[in-house]
DNA sequence: TGATACGAACACAAAACGTGTTCGATGGGC
DNA sequence: GCCCATCGAACACGTTTTGTGTTCGTATCA
């Protein structure tokens, strides 16, 4: 509820927050005590404020958005994937909960953020490889040089990307470069590309450029998906699935 | 009090535990079955069976062992680093409880174990780097030649070796081949080696040959440990510490 | 086939958690 | 520099979760 209410106004005083929630102030602070710690906003003295200024929204709190959509898309890719296949894992939400979806299958699996090697790690079939690399802070994804090398020296069947932005014109793009430039040495590794994405991100261009359509083999996104979007992108050759 | 008794004998009966601990047969099962699944014994009908058949002893199972001393031994190494350094954590308890020690201080590390990585994620000021590889079940430790590139790649200042056995003449030892072998790198790309062990692994040689004592520059351990031990360390030229 | 061990199901107590209240400390605005 | 609003520590209370013991039907081994 305090995440809702800070998206519509960027600044909501506490009292206005004990007053919309139904519980004490004291209470509001504390919530917003472990909000803040997570990243999900600021605090100032009487109110909570709005931190998205940036592009990129953190981590935790993307976690908790659209929880039960993610999952049924994370459903749909695991499906996508047969036993004994090597697969990159990208970093996200997203693909996260595509992680939770293979707790029993029998795979070889680089994920590309401690995120996901944690979601795995009780995964008893899988066969954990992880690239190593610069540990990014919020996100816990892997990046630099070392990543890219990992990426270079294995050849997989399959990527799943997550992506902050998919169009026929622009092509798969993400928020941060270094992270594009990972992105782009696993799509390299990899025989087929699978991009997992919601469907607000079917009409958006992020700022560093991943791949073209071209190189993407499978969209899988959910029912909300712009008609027109999909169509172009079954024109342009992808495997469009909305579950 | 279940671990302890089954050290003693290599096989205990339900029943028998149950009157040592003065609770029902039932919730020693419900324990038995928790320690069975953290690989720490085996279960037969009616007992509890030790599984300490091979060489080593399993994670979980040593990490429930002398956590106190090992506490003490992080406490120690962690001041013996200085801030802005570059250090390799290498795998196991003790190392683990170094990294423990290391919340609040200002450090490059770079773990060999996914459980380093866990404890040092809150640490704010420490940069991650993580060296990838393959991740041995058990242990979550790096190995394989993508961990040993990523060594190669780099140089830093000290290594926190953890080992299996420490002698003057068999020098550092550890149970796995592939282990060792990352271990090697490790010291091998480091300025500094400070190994850190348990009174008891001062007087144990593993399989598995790591470096030899001159490679070895501080050696910390407890108070127990035997004295002539130390004295041949300390006549070898190495610095050595018990606390 | 019988005695023993097992685990699911329920009941219960203890601990942990979330919440609200009080109250002294702290901080920003006038 | 004062004052009022906000803050957080401390305590109290109800709820939830956890751990434990009991019962009883089922599975297992001699």
């Amino acid at each position: 509820m305090i995440l809702r209410a800070l998206r519509e106004r960027d600044r909501v005083p506490v009292t206005v927050l004990a007053e919309l929630t139904g519980c004490s102030e004291m209470t509001i602070r504390r919530d917003l005590d472990v909000l803040e710690r997570d990243g999900c906003l600021r605090r100032v003295r009487g109110a909570a404020v709005n931190m998205l200024t940036g592009e990129e929204t953190p981590f935790p709190l993307r976690a908790r958005q659209q929880v039960e959509a993610k999952r049924r898309l994370g459903a749909a890719v695991a499906g996508m994937l047969d036993d004994g296949e090597t697969v990159v894992l990208d970093s996200g939400t997203t693909t996260l909960e595509v992680a939770r979806s293979l707790a029993d299958r029998r795979l070889t699996v680089l994920p590309l953020s401690l995120h996901g090697a944690d979601a795995l790690r009780p995964a008893e079939r899988v066969r954990l490889v992880l690239p190593g690399g610069d540990l990014r802070a919020g996100e816990l994804t892997f990046v630099g040089p070392l990543t890219e090398y990992a990426l270079n020296t294995m050849r997989f069947d399959t990527v799943v990307l997550g992506c902050c932005g998919l169009t026929v014109r622009d092509g798969v793009t993400a928020h941060d470069l270094v992270e594009a430039q990972v992105k782009k040495a696993a799509v390299a590794a990899s025989a087929r590309v699978i991009a997992v994405l919601d469907h607000a991100k079917l009409v958006r261009t992020a700022f560093a450029r991943v791949c073209a359509v071209a190189e993407v083999d499978v969209v899988v996104t959910d029912r909300d998906a712009p008609a027109d979007q999909v169509d172009q992108l079954r024109q342009a050759g992808v495997e469009v699935h909305c579950v």
